[in-house]
Parts: C-alpha cells; structure tokens; sequence
DNA sequence: GGCCCGATACTCT
DNA sequence: GAGTATCGGGCCC
C-alpha cells in the first residue's frame, strides 16, 4: 500500500483534511501494526486563523507547524492530553491538520490495553493519541521519511456524500470568523455507534 | 443518550 | 498568572 508523498501534505490545508478522510494512519511497533481509518480532522491555517496556534507567530511550541509538510505537531494541551497534527502548506507557512478521530482496524489489543476499560477507543482526538502512543517524542517526526514508523496509507478516496463539514470544536473564546469557519471535516456515521459503516470503511 | 464539572501541567504574557 | 484544538465520572433522564 503507498504512502502519503510529501507532495499530498503541501498543498491547502482544507483540501489535505479533506482528502485525508478515508486514508489509513498506521504506527509501526516493534513490527506491529496499529492503524485506523481517519475518520475526523480539522485545519488550521496561518497566523491569521485566530484558533491557530501559530497566531502567536514563531514560538518554541509552533515552530514545527513552519516545517517543510508532512512533519508531525505534537502537543500537550488541558495538563494531560497529547493531540496529533500534521503539518500541511509550504515551508514556512504555519498550518496543520487535527488528527481528531478514527477508526481502528489494526492492533486493537493493545490500544485497548492502553485506553484503559473504556468502549471509546479513538473517538477523540487526546483519545486517538493516546490509543496510538503518540506524545512528545513524536513532535517533529517526519511522516514523509521512508524509514518512519508512523505514515499514512493511501487508500481510496471517499465520496463527497460520505463528508460532513463543521465549525470546529472546543475554540472557545476564539473570535468569529474563525469561530464558525467550517473546517472539521468527518465521515458521515463514523462514530461509536455505526459499526456497519466502520467495518464497511475498514475493508477499504 | 445528554449536561456539568474537576483534573492537570504546559505555553506564553 | 491565565488560558487551554479534552476526557471521564457522576448524575439525570
């Protein structure tokens, strides 16, 4: 199955979470496979999205959203979450994709084993990290590198009637129009509850 | 299913 | 010192 090139991430932020959809992030352990199907994203875009981290410019934390495309952005956010994102744009323009659900297809056992008892394995953002063992030793992780153990598989594209697009969530006190612009892409019944619609979507 | 709330520590001012 | 791109438990339907 091929992997995501660098040229799929540098293009605009809302067509790279769109396209997103559908394809499978994988994390290589010790030879084993974790993997889901991304099911929820959302995008940041530039220092004048005021829910972007980058509106602050060039910080310690937001340096890597400034990267070349396709580099991870890690960071630690409600003191005890680690969110996954991935850079997009051209080098030098801060921009990222929200990893913020999916659908998990392979290595169950131990995302379970890590997410403790509860039902909802990845269908959150902190959650997905988490299920997946992504923290700060990820941060600036080159997805694009062919000897990294964590990429995307291509898979094949959803259809447009698959997509529901949202404002993004939990911004809080974020400034319109920055507070409504719909840029949370997810899979129409994706969520816990449909599980003909994910096991339809993990044989992709 | 929903709402409310507390936990918790890092980043930048 | 304030704010935070969240989660899970408790409670109530």
């Amino acid at each position: 199955m091929p992997r995501l090139p660098r040229s799929f991430f540098a293009r605009p932020t809302l067509t790279v979470a769109r396209e997103l959809l559908g394809q499978r992030l994988v994390k290589v352990e010790r030879g084993k496979r974790l993997a889901g199907i991304i099911a929820e994203v959302e995008a940041y875009i530039g220092e004048e999205d005021l829910a972007c981290h980058a509106k602050v410019g060039r910080t310690q934390r937001t340096e890597v959203m400034y990267a070349p495309a396709g580099h991870l952005y890690v960071y630690f956010t409600y003191g005890m979450h680690w969110l996954l994102n991935i850079v997009t744009e051209r080098n030098g323009f801060p921009a990222a994709v929200l990893l913020r659900g999916i659908i998990a297809t392979e290595g169950i056992e131990i995302m379970r084993r890590r997410r403790g008892r509860s039902d909802h394995l990845t269908d959150g953002p902190a959650k997905s990290a988490q299920a997946l063992g992504i923290d700060q030793r990820w941060n600036g992780a080159d997805l694009c590198n062919p000897d990294s153990d964590v990429f995307i598989e291509r898979i094949k594209p959803v259809p447009a009637s698959w997509v529901a697009t949202t404002p993004r969530v939990g911004l809080g006190n974020t400034p319109e129009p920055w507070l409504s612009r719909p840029w949370n892409f997810s899979l129409k019944g994706a969520g816990a509850g449909d599980l003909l619609r994910a096991s339809a979507l993990a044989a992709l």
